[in-house]
RNA sequence: GGCUGGGUGGCAGAGUGGUUAUGCAGCGGCCUGCAAAGCCGUGUACGCCGGUUCGAUUCCGACCCUAGCCUCCA
């Protein structure tokens, strides 16, 4: 079945073909390392990794590059604020994003490309524009010039003349036109720069994503995705500069832009004092279980995030493991493990995650009930195979029942503890086998008695 | 003001021109020493008003509410 996507260019679900079968190209947007991500970068990130999962199912070899932004005011504000060059901040902010993304089950995308590897690529991509008449100097900085590319706001929606008649900025006095964006700006002695044709400066932050993309994956790339809020300007600006560096190529066939993770129905936001850290969160929870949360709703929607949201992430989860804990028995060769076509089909319609994690539970209330081997066997095969492809389920199931102590009571403390319920159970003396259950449930202990004997997990 | 989206049962969240989403929570039952887990059963949900239609939550129009973008931003 194919494969379809809902392309912001066209506003409409399409099939997705690739310019080439055999090389399947896929760029996002990724971090600027100045900070930890929050879970809306996490959500980003999670969104990317299960468009690349299922390319990569239909298709051999899918190039997939994640930016990391190295060169940035807010790297240089921060750098300046502890005294220490940017390579400090951007190092240490990488391993953050890439431990934290980690943990929520993001694979490592095949290319990483840093905009400080590629000064060379957007210097000489500016030269292109310039001389092409695309871009002029001013006041030492390198500006785009707008309205010599007509298709610009196609991906927005927008005109130009609603973009001046609507800005809400002042108007740089060295630009020639209100929408005209910086491609390469002064750095005064005290700030990171490179020597270029215009002066010692710095990047603009719409150029490193087109350089980095036609120096790793080529001028027209298959999919280009990002956040809702980077359509404008920062893709906009994106798609201007590289059709005009580039002869007209269109950047990209496809735009995919993820919907927002809001608290109380509102954008995070520092001003507000409402952004939840990856970090912060990994503290409390799972990192499946925040990735379980974060495919509870369709990719474009908006993700209101709650703790009863996450919550309830942690029962499927529950739910699900604990299936296939009933399923240990079985064991499946790699060639078995066949998701269900109404899985593939729910993913291949534009990422329906929640319609493909229903499919998965209906797997698991039929394995439950089932006493038919070929129907359980198939039914583990079939959560395997989709928690695969969603990034989740992967591990065993005793172990993610048992999860962390998290500074709780450890797990031979914990077993101690059933070993007396056990014993007090043979001897049939109720009232001490509930006396240690309750103390366990005071240390979010949950017991179940099974035909298997007794387990427990924490909640 | 302009441009994008969204309003589904207690909650989260799919989907569809006429037939059960799914999960969580609740209620009843089975199982259990009692629980938990699991299984079975259970809830006449589709913002408001018109229109098209034999029939609309599902298409069209208006309205109300709401989120995002228009400035760095996932």
């Amino acid at each position: 079945m194919a494969l379809e996507i809902y392309n912001s260019l066209t506003r409409r679900k399409e099939v997705f073909v690739p310019a080439d079968p055999a090389r399947v190209t896929l760029y996002a947007c990724g971090p600027t390392v100045y900070n930890p991500p929050h879970i809306g970068n996490a959500r980003a990130a999670v969104v990317y990794d299960l468009l690349y999962r299922v390319l990569k199912r239909h298709y051999p070899n899918v190039v997939y590059a994640r930016n990391i932004t190295d060169i940035d005011d807010k790297i240089n504000a921060a750098a300046a604020a502890e005294g220490v060059g940017i390579g400090v901040i951007t190092e240490r902010y990488t391993a953050v994003y890439h431990a934290d993304v980690e943990a929520l089950g993001v694979l490592p995308p095949p290319l990483e490309p840093r905009a400080t590897d590629h000064i060379d690529d957007i210097i000489a991509m500016i030269a292109t524009l310039i001389t092409g008449g695309h871009a002029y100097t001013a006041a030492d900085h390198v500006l785009f010039n707008v309205p010599s590319f007509a298709a610009y706001g196609a991906l927005s929606g927008r005109s130009q003349d609603e973009m001046i008649a609507g800005a809400r900025v002042e108007v740089a006095p060295y630009k020639n036109n209100p929408a005209d964006f910086v491609l390469w700006k002064p750095s005064p002695p005290e700030l990171p720069g490179w020597d270029s044709p215009w002066g010692r400066g710095r990047p603009g932050w719409h150029m490193e994503c087109s350089a980095m993309i036609v120096h790793h994956l080529g001028r027209t790339i298959d999919i280009h995705g990002g956040g809702n809020d980077l359509k404008f300007p920062h893709h906009e600006n994106e798609i201007a500069q590289s059709a005009c560096a580039h002869d007209g190529a269109p950047l990209a066939r496809y735009w995919v832009h993820n919907g927002f993770v809001q608290i109380d129905s509102t954008k995070m936001s520092k001003s507000i004092g409402n952004v939840l850290l990856v970090r912060e969160l990994l503290n409390k929870h799972a990192g499946e279980t925040l990735r379980m949360a974060l495919i509870g709703a369709k990719y474009r929607e908006p993700l209101n995030w709650s703790d009863e949201l996450v919550e309830q992430a942690k029962s499927q989860l529950d739910r699900m493991y604990g299936t296939l804990e009933r399923l240990a028995d079985i064991t499946l060769s790699a060639h078995e493990i066949v998701a269900a076509p109404g899985f593939t089909a729910a993913m291949d319609d534009d990422l329906n995650t929640p319609k493909a994690v229903s499919v998965l539970m209906e797997a698991v209330t039929l394995a439950n009930r089932s006493e038919d081997a070929a129907e359980r066997r198939r039914c583990k095969a079939e959560l395997l195979a989709g928690g695969r492809e969603l990034g989740i389920l992967q591990q065993d199931p005793l172990a993610w029942a048992k999860g962390t102590a998290a500074g709780g009571v450890d797990d031979a403390a914990i077993d101690a503890l059933v070993a007396q319920r056990v014993a007090a159970r043979i001897a049939k003396d109720w009232q001490r086998a509930d006396q240690v259950r309750d103390q366990l449930v005071a240390l979010g202990i949950q017991i179940m008695d099974g035909a298997n004997g007794t387990q427990w997990r924490r909640e």
